[in-house]
DNA sequence: GCCAACGTTGGC
DNA sequence: GCCAACGTTGGC
């Protein structure tokens, strides 16, 4: 199972967004950057684990966690250029990890998000990387407390 | 709003 | 194939 960063201008498209979706749940199209594609069409699976970025935001921070629930397919099956996938929101970060607070940890410091001009909008997140994010994202989360409304 | 960095387009 | 021009991304 591979993880995975997805970047969304809340503008446009926000974590509540996708958790008032029917069943939590969205076709994630309209990528339109070759590298990206090809992350969509051939190595995103069913199962792995996505963190929703807010982009353009802010703050811009990692808010929450999703999973794949359908494969690449084609936006278009008569032009199969574009390619999407479905994910389902799976957990609502207690307290969004900032693009701030990642800089400062010297263990992400090679994440493609924090390349200088990186802006893939699709990329991948190692298991370390995951690890880290996933701790921060959870914080001050009472041990017996229902998951939290996001809003 | 600014602008650096990037990806794409199209003339040559 | 080169590369200038252009449009977009996205942090600040």
């Amino acid at each position: 199972m591979r993880h995975w960063l997805f970047k969304s201008e809340p503008s446009a498209f926000s974590w509540d967004d996708l958790w008032a979706a029917p069943r939590r749940t969205t076709n994630w199209s309209g990528v339109r950057n070759y590298q990206a594609r090809n992350f969509l069409r051939d190595e995103i699976k069913k199962g792995d684990l996505v963190l929703f970025y807010h982009s353009s935001a802010e703050p811009t921070a990692a808010v929450g966690v999703a999973e794949v629930t359908r494969e690449g397919y084609p936006e278009d099956p008569k032009d199969p250029t574009w390619y999407q996938v479905d994910v389902t929101a799976r957990e609502p970060f207690t307290t969004p990890v900032t693009l701030a607070a990642m800089r400062k940890e010297r263990a992400l410091a090679d994440m493609v998000l924090l390349k200088k001009g990186s802006r893939l909008s699709i990329q991948p997140v190692t298991p370390d990387e995951w690890r880290l994010i996933a701790k921060l994202g959870r914080r001050s989360r009472p041990k017996d407390a229902l998951p939290p409304l996001t809003r």
